[in-house]
DNA sequence: TGTTAGCACTCAAGGTATATGAGTGCTAAT
DNA sequence: ATTAGCACTCATATACCTTGAGTGCTAACA
């Protein structure tokens, strides 16, 4: 790699910048202007000409702007490139993000999802179960490491949640134990403050726990089977649009995947589907414009009251009904028997 | 909804039929040749205009053929539809879909890979941490039903399993105890023969239980802690590049979706990276034809030998790489941390 | 010697006109 | 009631033209 003059080195970083920015191929003037180099264009325009020989710069075509080459963007990479830093906001998001708790069956749930879309080829659209009266059915305390634990809270939809927590080994068979025969069998709102407080000095009678260590485990199992991610909503196979010719326009396909990576518009488009069995709402049945080409094909799943969900797929006007109902049908069945499995009565 | 003749339903039928399939409107002379109608295309010109007028087609313009409108598909769903009947792999293929283990981690992993996307809007792929050497912590069976129970598997890696079966009550503890005592530590190559045959013995002394539920419940923990799902990869956010002009032609849009969708090319894209610390491979570095103007950014995520995996971004040569190297070494270095409290050593 | 203004040149992108052909509706014959 | 024949329509494709952004080069300048 030759060596750059510093002035070079500000032209090409400007040139990639600007490229990153808006994809157009960037002319003399552009830098010119916008960079306090203090140059003309014509100057601007050696220089690049001069970046261009040693291998750094393209030129699409004659009377276009230059484009990084490959050579360009690995300069930029190793020597040009600023300091990014991520947004607070982001970061907030991502604590958040992990410490959402995802159930074993939340995840079968999609992955039926993920079969329909494989099935049919369209766009699939899966609600998991909203949980109510969770009921703690074990709690159970694993040693995985010489100062470590795993905290397991099984309910009675086979959730399993895991947390980890420092506790010396003896006091783990006990603090199980005691957890329990206090906690087994209850349901969110049977957890009061007297029981807490009754759980809190039971413990520290009978172990030594930091105050913080217990009321974390307490507060996870609460969680639990609190309701917090009530009913989430899962897409699959967005992409497959691209597949179907009316969507060959590239902006319609963007307006349609835009619209589909809103969770509160798939929330509204699961929520008219019929009662029970399956059906179908076909083009301005769905009453919104950017919908007025597609069609809707919902199913329930469900064992009870306690947990039921909707499939569905959606997909152009003229898709594969026959096809589509056929796989909604065996899958929706294919998830009751599932959850007949996993969910446990009283 | 009209009284249609059974010659009007037939060619009803068959235009939503054609349609469906080709996308294009349909003619009154491929009518005429494809159905056993025996009729001139004039003839079904003359029906067609009569559809049109009762609404259940529409024709696009003048010169063009007929599409049904929402009624045709309505009528077409209600009445005419026929039956379709699923293939035998495709159920096959479903069932194992369903029987497919994912753990916890791989789940937490999975959405780090979605956090990444989140953050820096392109393509993102994660291979989860490929298992060995699993050794098994601990086996718990919790009652969940009258006569059900589950079963639950907690390896070093806090990789817990279900798996639901029927066993009396009074057996349960007892099951438990002696799977415990025999089988904690242990790796799955130190499961032999001679192993499972004294288990089935000693169980067989002390619990009556079909045999059948008990080789399942072995088989089971077996499975979990040998290897079958090593090092799943994902993909997450595959239609970002729907975002980016380069792509703004549908056909390269639909190429490399195409591309990105065959789980074996992403495996080879993300094997090349470097070795430690964030590397990128820009454009024709990636010696591929479909990837010449793409870039491609590889982080290592490990804790040690035990587990490792890559994350990887995906996207137009003109990416922010400023962007995507702060991302990924912050979320490479958030899955640190998880692997640390996840995974227990000896 | 490095920088800049001026100018002719290039070529992709976009717009307009023309040619093509699939499919129709209507009429008259069967 | 059905069908062959024919004039008509209109989206699509192709060719042609116009526009303008950006260049390279030359000559003047500091």
């Amino acid at each position: 790699m030759m060596d750059l003059s510093e002035r070079k080195k500000k032209i090409l970083q400007a040139i990639v910048d600007e490229y990153i920015r808006t994809a157009d191929p960037v002319g003399s003037r552009a830098i010119s202007k916008k960079e306090n180099l203090g140059l003309s264009s014509a100057t601007i325009r050696n220089e690049m000409a001069d970046l261009e020989e040693m291998g750094y710069l393209i030129q699409p075509h004659t009377s276009a702007g230059r484009i990084p080459s490959d050579e360009g963007y690995r300069f930029y990479v190793n020597s040009l490139m600023q300091y990014y830093q991520i947004g607070l906001e982001a970061i907030a998001q991502l604590q958040q993000v992990f410490a959402a708790r995802v159930t074993q069956l939340d995840n079968l749930i999609r992955r039926a999802g993920a079969m329909v879309s494989a099935l049919t080829d369209y766009t699939t659209l899966i609600t998991t179960p909203a949980r109510k009266h969770e009921t703690i059915r074990k709690i159970d305390l694993v040693k995985i490491g010489y100062d470590k634990i795993m905290l397991l809270v099984v309910t009675h939809t086979a959730q399993s949640h895991i947390m980890t927590a420092k506790i010396d080994d003896s006091s783990c068979v006990r603090l199980a134990e005691i957890l329990n025969k206090n906690l087994a069998g209850l349901k969110a709102d049977e957890i009061n403050f007297g029981l807490i407080q009754s759980l809190q000095e039971q413990i520290s009678e009978q172990i030594s726990l930091p105050a913080k260590v217990l009321i974390n485990i307490l507060n996870f199992v609460y969680e639990t089977i609190s309701e917090p991610n009530d009913a989430e909503i899962y897409l699959d196979n967005a992409n497959a649009i691209l597949k179907y010719p009316e969507y060959a326009d590239i902006d319609k396909a963007r307006e349609m995947v835009g619209f589909l990576e809103d969770k509160e518009n798939l929330k509204k488009l699961v929520e008219g589907g019929g009662e029970e069995g399956i059906s179908a709402r076909i083009g301005k049945e769905n009453n919104l414009e950017i919908l007025k080409d597609c069609s809707i094909v919902t199913v329930n799943y469900s064992l009870d009251d306690r947990a039921s969900g909707k499939l569905a797929v959606i997909g152009p006007k003229r898709m594969n009904y026959a096809k589509v109902f056929a796989s909604l049908d065996r899958i929706s069945s294919e998830i009751d028997k599932i959850l007949k499995e996993y969910i446990s009565y009283e």
